[in-house]
RNA sequence: GGUCCCGUAGCUCAGCAGGAUAGAGCGUCGGAUUCCUAAUCCGAAGGCCACUGGUUCGAAUCCAGUCGGGAUCACCA
């Protein structure tokens, strides 16, 4: 168990059970938990035991304090327990206890907070998901992060986890994608196109394109109707689009086990696809009808008409009204495809489905929880995340971009500008449902208002530190064996503990965020491990005992390298779920 | 009008499935480099946690409502 809180929390609920306490039930016994207390002077460890079984047990919470005072004293790894404040208990942990978790946590290395192998779930995490109609824009970057760093902490935390992309190829925006390609291939071949009509893409992106799809075709598209080209192009264009993607959120750091294309859900037709088949079922279970919609309260649309359509009975499994799954003119809805989609991802044994969304889905989630409680039967839990916008400064003043005029920032231009790390990093340096003001200059910056350095520049300190030491104190062993071996007991420093018990929150932090999915609470954690990394290596300035080498105290040294390894490794295990290198030097 | 998110220090934000005296960075003021990287550290000042009720031993946190700000709202994708 390299959980310390969990450890004890299992200890003073079996302590609790012993002492058979009328009225107590195990569901109320899961409401103690223990927790590092806000001050540290209060101890090592905090329960609120007492005061949660106070009412139910008829009792004073000071009288079952008392109680439970006695047993967890008996604990040989318990130094002292007190009562504080309205009922808390309070532990202090022998320095033996402490020496040995800091010599576990030394041996497990990078996999120190990883969750031990377990059953795993299964777990699907969809994000990204930006329609193939050209290259990434900054809007997709935050979702790109979000969606990643939260699949690695997943796997991190014990999942077995499939990242995926679902590729928007179906819709009416790719046949626009098409024939935006065919004017560019045009221009390829010396026609004259003048300005991009409204409605098409105009980025240059697509002139490439329109270059490679006239060196291999030739001339001899442009005697076919548009019904024979349309799909020529289509496929080609969404080929290059998705390499474009690709390699854009490669650039990120982003990557996809799954890319899951939405026209292969309607292939096989009316009888066959995985759409109609899932509509089927659903209407199986008298959750398809045809009907009318209400129109939206409020707001009346001027062009509002009645349409009967193949609806989706969502308000049945939650939603706030049902949705159409068939346009007027016989098409499946994207929500149908939808539908199958869910379908497919349920049968391929999904216990979680989580999406990450842009704020601008806010009003698709209800009927998408609605989905996954109909086809799964609440044997698949829908999660989505939503990401609120972020908004981009450039020295103060914010960046203006147009979509029309096809003037938008890049998702490769951020990256080139202000590098992989720094994006990563700021994008989850806040929770992902508040906005996000993003400045170019400030996370440019080498400094401590950039998080993301702070926290690199912690991870070389230490290796700063080994590299010192193999200099000063050649004869001094290095590495995992040779600090999984040194007596930790000498490190008695308060710097040195408090570091010690920060290092020990490490698996908490990752068992909540996980179940949270909120990746951004690692990279808090960072900061905060590093700013404790800082203090003790300055402590070290005013106080020479207290610096990490010390040549006269070989014993004492390398308790303390073994220390800043552990450090070290979390430091590099928490920037790996968010997705930055943890640097050996910096200069 | 419906739905969702947000409202915490001058500014930007944390606050861990309710817990003890509400935290950090920036900014302001005052300090620390013969020293393992000062890209760092130490200290001070600064708060009616939007408002009003409710739930309970206990609320920034949960619930209801009010007021602000944002997103979204029938065949689009």
């Amino acid at each position: 168990m390299s959980n310390v809180f969990s450890l004890f929390e299992k200890r003073i609920r079996n302590a609790v059970q012993s002492l058979e306490i009328e009225g107590i039930s195990s569901q109320l016994i899961s409401r103690i938990t223990v927790e590092p207390p806000r001050d540290p002077a209060h101890g090592h460890l905090a329960t609120n035991a007492a005061m949660v079984l106070a009412k139910p047990a008829k009792m004073n919470p000071r009288v079952i304090a008392d109680q439970l005072v006695a047993i967890i004293s008996a604990d040989s790894d318990v130094a002292s327990v007190d009562i504080a404040g309205p009922g808390f208990i309070n532990l202090r942990l022998t320095d033996g206890f402490w020496a040995q978790h800091l010599t576990d946590i030394v041996s497990s290395g990078t996999r120190f907070g990883a969750a031990s192998a377990g059953s795993k779930s299964k777990v699907n995490v969809e994000y990204v998901s930006a329609n193939p109609t050209g290259p990434m824009h900054v809007g997709h970057c935050r979702g790109a992060v979000v969606g990643d760093a939260l699949a690695n902490l997943l796997a991190f935390a014990g999942h077995d986890v499939t990242r995926e992309y679902y590729i928007n190829d179906a819709g009416g925006q790719i046949d626009v994608l098409a024939k935006s390609v065919f004017l560019r291939y045009r221009e390829a071949l010396g026609q004259a196109i003048g300005a991009i009509p409204e409605g098409l893409y105009p980025g240059d992106y697509l002139v490439p394109l329109g270059e490679k799809i006239a060196q291999t075709h030739g001339d001899s598209l442009l005697a076919m109707d548009e019904a024979q080209w349309l799909p020529l192009i289509k496929e080609a264009a969404i080929d290059a689009m998705m390499d474009l993607i690709r390699s854009d959120l490669a650039a990120l750091g982003v990557r996809h086990d799954v890319f899951f294309s939405e026209r292969s859900l309607h292939a096989g037709g009316a009888e066959n696809s995985l759409i109609s088949k899932a509509i089927a079922r659903l209407t199986d279970m008298g959750l398809v009808y045809k009907g009318t919609l209400p129109p939206p309260k409020g707001t009346k649309p001027e062009d509002w008409e009645d349409r009967e359509q193949m609806l989706f009975r969502s308000t049945d499994v939650g939603d706030d009204m049902d949705r159409a799954l068939m346009k007027s003119n016989g098409d499946f809805t994207y929500f149908a495809a939808d539908v199958g989609y869910f379908q497919d991802k349920f049968d391929r044994g999904f216990s979680e489905m989580i999406f990450v969304l842009g704020a601008d889905h806010g009003g698709y989630v209800k009927r998408m929880e609605a989905l996954g409680r109909a086809i799964s039967d609440g044997a698949s839990k829908v999660t989505i995340r939503l990401c609120q916008l972020v908004k981009l400064f450039r020295d103060g003043e914010p960046v203006k971009m147009s979509k029309r005029s096809g003037e938008f920032i890049t998702l490769r231009e951020v990256v080139d500008e202000v590098g992989r790390d720094a994006v990563r990093f700021m994008m989850l340096y806040r929770k992902n449902d508040a906005p996000l003001d993003f400045d170019f200059a400030k996370v440019t910056e080498q400094s401590k208002d950039n998080p993301v350095f702070y926290v690199q520049y912690a991870h070389a300190r230490c290796h700063s530190i080994f590299r010192q030491a193999a200099n000063d104190m050649p004869d001094m062993p290095q590495g995992q064996d040779a600090w999984a071996g040194a007596d930790m007991s000498l490190l008695s420093d308060e710097g040195e503990t408090a570091l010690a018990r920060k290092m020990a929150e490490y698996p908490r932090i990752i068992e909540a965020a996980a179940a949270a999915h909120e990746p951004h609470r690692v990279a808090f954690y960072l900061y905060e491990l590093a700013s404790q990394l800082h203090a003790q290596w300055n402590r070290g300035r005013d106080y020479p005992a207290l610096r990490f080498i010390n040549q006269e105290n070989a014993p004492s040294t390398l308790a303390r390298l073994a220390l800043v390894s552990a450090v070290s490794n979390i430091l590099a295990s928490g920037l790996g779920i968010i997705g930055a290198d943890a640097p050996e030097e910096m200069r």
